[in-house]
Order: C-alpha cells, then sequence, then structure tokens
DNA sequence: TTCCTTGGGGAGTGCCACTATCCAAGCATC
DNA sequence: GATGCTTGGATAGTGGCACTCCCCAAGGAA
C-alpha cells in the first residue's frame, strides 16, 4: 500500500502522515525506489492508534511519540514497559512544593492511601505523575474552601480500585503479550474518555432523578 | 486590594490578570478614579476557581468564559444552570456519522443505556455531549479490532453510576444555592482529575499485586 | 515527450495563552 | 514641586503546537 492509499484507508490527509513520519510517530515504509514506499496492515493500525490517542486522548504528539517507544522497546519487562508508557501521558505541571495547600493535600493524599492499604501505591507517592496529580487537584479543592480529605476521597478510591481490577481482567483475556501491551496503553488513555463520558451520563441520570428536568 | 496585591496573592502575574479582565473572565474592579481599581475576596476566589479550571482542568480560555457566564446566569433555574455550565465543557470533535464504527458504537452504547434503565439519559442521547465522547471512544475500540461492548461497559457504567450518586450527596451538604452550583462545576471539572489520579493509583496498585514491580 | 504522482523537506499558517512594552494619569515622598 | 512608582488600558509580540502548503527531483504511464 502507498502513501495516498494509507491516507485513505486511516482518513488522515497525507501531509500529516509525512508529519507523523518526520517527528518519528510513524516507521518509514519499505522502500521500493527513491520515489516509491510501501506500507503495510501494521503501518494502518499503528496510524489508528496514533490518531485515538491525539483526538479521543488530547495526547500531545511529542508525547505518543514517547509512549508508543516504551510500547515498542523489547528489552524491558512487560510491568516496566507498561509503567513507562503510562508515566509518559501529560499530567499536571510540577506543585509547589512551598505552597500550604499542597503540603496539606499531600498529607490527606498519604492518609488515605494508608487507609486503604494500598501499600504498593504508597511505595511511589516520591515518583508517580498519579499522585502528584492527585495531589494537585486536592489542593485546588482546598485553596477554593471546599474540603475534600481522606474521608470524602476513600469511598470514590474504593470505586476507581474496583474500576482498575475490571481494567486488568479484561486486558488478561487476551492471549499475547503484544495484544495485551497494546490493550493496556489504549485502556490507560481510550478508556479514561470512557470513563468520563460515563460518568457525566451518570450524573445527567442521577441528576434528572433527583430533580427533574426542570426546577 | 488592589492588582498587585490581587496578583500576590494568587500567584498569577498582573500580566496575566489583565488578560483574563481583557477576555471578561473576570469583572472589573471597582473603579476608584482613571488610575485604580479595587479588587475584593470575591475576585480573588474567581481567580482561583479561573485558575483551577485552565491548569488542572485543562479547560480552554474561552471555554471558562462560557462556563462562568452559565454560573453567574440568575436567570435560569439550578438544573438547567448545572446542565448548561457542564456540557460547554471541552468535548471531542464531531463524530462522522457515515461511518461504520460510529454507527456501530451508537448501537452498543444505546443498549446499554436500555440495559441499565437509564431513561433520563436515554432521552439525551442526541444532544449530549457526553454522549457523543462516549461514542467517539468506542467507536476507536472498534477501529482497532477491540471489543468493547455493552457486556464490558456495564460494570463500568454501574460503578460510574456509583461516583454520580456520590458526587451529589456531597452536593447536597453545601446548604446555600451559591454554593451548590460552584461546587458542582467544580465536581464535574477538579473531580475528574481527582478520579482520573485514583484510577490510574489503583491501576498501579492493583497490577503490582498481580504481578508485582518487575516480570 | 508530456504529464501525473511519489516521497522528502522547508517554510508558512492559525490558534492559543500568555507576555512585553508603551502610555498618560495619579499618588506619595522628599 | 520634582521625582519616582504604580495604576489601568491598549497594542504588539512570543513560543508552542499541530498541522498544511508548496516546491522539488525522480519515476512511471500515456
Amino acid at each position: 500500500m502507498r502513501l495516498a492509499e494509507l491516507s485513505e484507508r486511516s482518513g488522515v490527509s497525507t501531509a500529516t502522515i509525512k508529519y507523523y513520519l518526520r517527528e518519528g510517530l510513524l516507521t518509514p515504509g519499505r522502500q521500493i525506489n527513491t520515489t516509491t514506499a510501501e506500507y503495510d496492515e501494521e503501518h494502518l493500525r499503528r496510524l489508528r492508534l496514533i490518531r485515538a490517542m491525539i483526538q479521543v486522548g488530547r495526547v500531545p504528539v511529542a508525547t505518543v511519540k514517547e509512549v508508543l517507544g516504551h510500547v515498542d522497546d523489547d528489552s524491558l519487562p512487560r510491568a516496566i514497559r507498561l509503567g513507562a508508557a503510562m508515566w509518559a501521558l501529560p499530567q499536571v505541571p510540577e506543585p509547589d512544593q512551598d505552597d500550604e495547600y499542597v503540603q496539606a493535600a499531600h498529607q490527606e493524599v498519604s492518609a488515605l492511601l494508608d487507609q486503604l492499604g494500598w501499600e504498593n501505591a504508597k511505595q511511589l507517592t516520591t515518583i508517580s505523575p498519579a499522585y502528584r496529580s492527585l495531589v494537585v487537584a486536592v489542593a485546588a479543592f482546598r485553596r477554593l474552601g471546599y474540603g475534600f480529605g481522606a474521608e470524602l476521597l476513600a469511598p470514590y478510591a474504593e470505586l476507581m480500585h474496583r474500576t482498575a481490577v475490571l481494567d486488568l481482567d479484561n486486558m488478561e483475556t487476551y492471549p499475547s503479550q503484544a495484544e495485551r501491551i497494546e490493550f493496556a496503553i489504549l485502556g490507560a488513555i481510550l478508556n479514561e474518555p470512557v470513563l468520563q463520558a460515563l460518568h457525566r451520563l451518570a450524573q445527567e441520570e442521577e441528576s434528572t432523578r433527583r430533580y427533574g428536568f426542570d426546577e
């Protein structure tokens, strides 16, 4: 398949595909001669994955490259590859450690992990981007005068733990390592929009049940 | 309080505050004379809300303006104000209705709502941005060859419904309408990063429990 | 021979969230 | 009353990002 066909089957313009090639998101096709290159189904698949990450997951191009680099790195064991890919995903900016709200949020989140017995996550507090994101968000709540301590967070964390169990159960239904890795990346990137959309739909449903369509 | 103090207490530069004033995100201070304006605690609070939306929620400036416009519109009943504010939040681009994957995803999501008995959400399918987001994400999964039908979505939806119940229960602990509205907006915007972070932390915890730190 | 298409590459575009600079007016201090 | 600072207002500029346009020389087709 040549560039034009790859473009047509993926719905991505040739100019954009060339851009992805330049940026190293997509491996070059098999060069037939100076003016022709041949692409295969794997290129199409990878291109669709890239589009899903960018359009649905709002992942920046540079981050997509980093994530795919980890996915393709056969030298790493699976758990590390997955973690590396996940941690490359966009995160909130580094919080100001001197900020009193950030410090208070840190205490609360740490207490939450103790309360939940998440021993493994606890070991990652200094490095995990997810932990940092959580601290920043809780600090933002506090700054605006709304409490969002461990007692309120715990039931949410419990529900999120159950979704994580579902995620991994689903992943384990795939037989091959390659599929599992890709599914896990997709799960991390596409599942979140799915959860977010379900959450908003559920909010609409529940608030209509409680308050009706108007008030 | 003057501009400089507002800047210092919020941690936002005066240049940026001026930009927000120009863009209409922040109402002008009380004009004392041609060269001085007085800001109050309400301005500081609003500014912090704006920063939380932009930095934690990644909401574009134009959207922040729209959301705040709905929040401040006293002419609308609460349920509508909330809905209007929520629906202004950034969403995935409009899906291509002719795309076969989008149509299949539409079927699946619709079947899911029937199965769950979400009658109210069902009525919103043609207009709700959350519904649209869900369809787009499910279509992206299918395009990559991973099934993500109603049978897999239902348990996630069940968990998301429970988080929505938590959201509304929390909201109802606030006595005043104004606080409830603001908390609900915050809940919509800041809660999602919180849920996302908890989800990723839970994934790290659970996958470490199953597979250990390396493999 | 003429024309079209190919891949490659550099430069340009449009949007966004600021950021920098300038200005005249005011107030505060010396 | 001169000096220096800050104020709000306005305009223009910056840097990043995700493309998008245009040109090129080489190859294949009519």
